[in-house]
DNA sequence: AGCATGTGTGTAAACGGTTTACTAGCTTGT
DNA sequence: ACAAGCTAGTAAACCGTTTACACACATGCT
């Protein structure tokens, strides 16, 4: 970048394609084509435009630009939180990929709010995106479906596409692309791994009836207990949230109430799962000593308190998003509209074999 | 949203103002002016519009409004990484403060390269973000304080402008706006709490000479050292960067040399704090009660590891760059231009009193 | 009644690019 | 040597808004 000279008066206007075009000495369709590059030019005056351009330090107006031509270069994101490391891998990736492609990447936050939804996804509207990303758990009622049918018709009118991130699919009617992970199945590893090492009674953290992630992890627990003939507690199941306070509490309501009736404890994430050690942790009960623990994410708070998790593939998901919306968009011939990627467990410190009967 | 009907033929553009003109048999200018509401109208044409509006469901086109307008709604944030806690809490709070405003948020990142990083200004420089905000840990050079002040000089003439974000400031003469926090303070207070608990070998781990962050830090913590008449060692100070696996390494290496010949920790940032811990851990030494341990940043691992730490208004900082950048937009009267927001310890379990003399 | 005022709407010119129909200047084939 | 075929560059139309300016029409004052 070059210090442009603040000659010629007091000029306050950045500098424009028409001013490199006077300074090359050609015309502004000229710059323009070259610059687009898909066009065959006289390599001097490609050099004399460059030159100007480098001269001048001038950058396009993208508003101009995307008015005029058809893209629009951007691809946005919708989360619920940018803090929560789930969205922020998922952002991770949805931003290189974006880089990849010369994209830039718009974000909007939501807080769960359904208001501020539909309002962030009118400004992305209003932005010309070429797709809206929107990510995360979230109740799927008839009120959840119909607001994303709306939106992935209006957003296909305008030439843009609605890309669902760990969401449930809608209806094949419905002009949205989905990306999702496999909750269920990496659930059921997990619970698995927990029942190979002897646990029975293994406490599920964090259930939350309606809600499309706690619902699909909550499956694959019971699946497994199933299948292992393992009788299933309504009682061994707690309700709350997915953030960690919610962990800690869960834990420590239950200890108040009595002595530890579980062996193991399975955390709908990572992070309740971080709450609820310290819970235990409090109450003189260390992991995995006295009650082997495992969560799901493989987020931060994995590594850092050594526990075993169910691995999801976050920036894959996002890149994976861009990388549908935008094939899509190049080239309409049958590609998937529907992905599902895997999970896998990732073995660390926070489980030991129960003993089948007590030391002698 | 209403979904609209697909009425005459199959057409493909989407709405745009002169539809809705159309639609309520008024002029486009007088659906520009309702809709931005800064103008009087006569409430028959006012509910014409609007239900026109609706029926079709109408939003602007951004790009166009921005190429008319002067203001193009839009702040952009660039960070070295999304999910790095430290960027990921600034980044909403400038989210935060952006849909206050009715803005939305642009983000790019580098990963620290400088290259990437010009290529993210540019970009952002096409898109006529109101302004620009670059936040994080940097090496202070010459090339950095040039590549700063051309930014500033380049977006000041597109109307835009830079913020930096927990960055040291440059120049008067560059325009450029600054928030930072007070590293050095929270340095100084943090290491006089470990002082005042008796400790006097208190193991520096990050050092980074040159870099911004860890030298204003490391700053905080000698000027403590000498108020309280503790003879500085050189050795007690451990070269790293501010990844969780080099607190690891750090303490690693430092065991392996030798037994531990100091009593308590400061990391420069809460994830060396996570991994030093761990080090520590494997060789049988155990927080507090072996060895006592500080932090810096008071971000989510903090609070896993009852880590005892500075607190940094990580969201406060990104919402402030962007109050002070659109306050200056509006009004160019002698506004701060330099702001520094304080840091404060918080208190958790991870410092115990080293007693005078070993236990009889 | 006649003129200054004010209110609400319409007209048309930007905004800064891209795109396309068209023209001028060169080869090239026969 | 002349029509034909390419190339490189030009000029004008357009993208969807905003906004100065003009205009009609009702109203208030003398």
């Amino acid at each position: 970048m070059v210090r442009r000279a603040a000659s010629e008066g007091e000029d306050r206007r950045p500098t424009t394609i028409r001013d490199v075009a006077a300074h090359a000495g050609v015309s502004v369709a000229t710059v323009s084509r070259i610059l687009s590059g898909t066009y065959p030019s006289a390599p001097a005056t490609r050099s004399k435009v460059m030159r100007a351009v480098r001269e001048l330090d001038y950058v396009a107006n993208a508003n101009a630009r995307n008015l005029a031509g058809a893209s629009s270069r951007s691809v946005a994101i919708i989360v619920n939180s940018v803090v929560s490391p789930h969205y922020a891998h998922v952002a991770q990736g949805v931003q290189t990929q974006a880089a990849l492609e010369g994209k830039l990447c718009i974000v909007g936050t939501t807080g769960g709010d359904p208001e501020r939804e539909l309002a962030t996804v009118q400004l992305m509207r209003q932005e010309h995106a070429e797709c809206v990303i929107l990510v995360g758990n979230v109740v799927a009622d008839d009120a959840y479906r119909e607001r994303m049918g709306d939106y992935a018709r209006a957003l296909a009118l305008a030439g843009s596409r609605l890309v669902l991130c760990g969401r449930p699919a809608l209806g094949p009617d419905v002009p949205a692309l989905v990306v999702e992970y496999d909750n269920t199945g990496g659930a059921y590893a997990i619970t698995s791994h927990l029942l190979s090492a002897g646990h029975r009674r293994i406490l599920f953290l964090g259930r939350r009836a309606g809600h499309t992630t706690p619902d699909s992890r909550i499956a694959g627990y019971r699946n497994a207990l199933a299948d292992h003939r393992v009788p299933h507690d309504p009682g061994l199941e707690l309700d709350g949230t997915m953030e960690r306070g919610e962990g800690y509490r869960m834990i420590r309501q239950r200890l108040e109430a009595g002595p530890p009736d579980f062996t193991a404890v399975f955390a709908v994430n990572d992070q309740i799962a971080a709450g609820a050690r310290q819970a235990l942790r409090e109450q003189g009960l260390r992991v995995p000593d006295d009650i082997s623990m495992v969560g799901f994410d493989d987020l931060p708070p994995a590594a850092d308190i050594d526990l075993t998790t169910v691995h999801v593939p976050h920036e894959e998901l996002g890149r994976t998003a861009v990388r549908m919306a935008l094939e899509r968009g190049r080239d309409k011939t049958g590609q998937a509209e529907h992905v599902m990627l895997g999970t896998h467990i990732i073995v660390r410190d926070s489980v030991r074999p129960l003993r089948p009967t007590p030391q002698p």
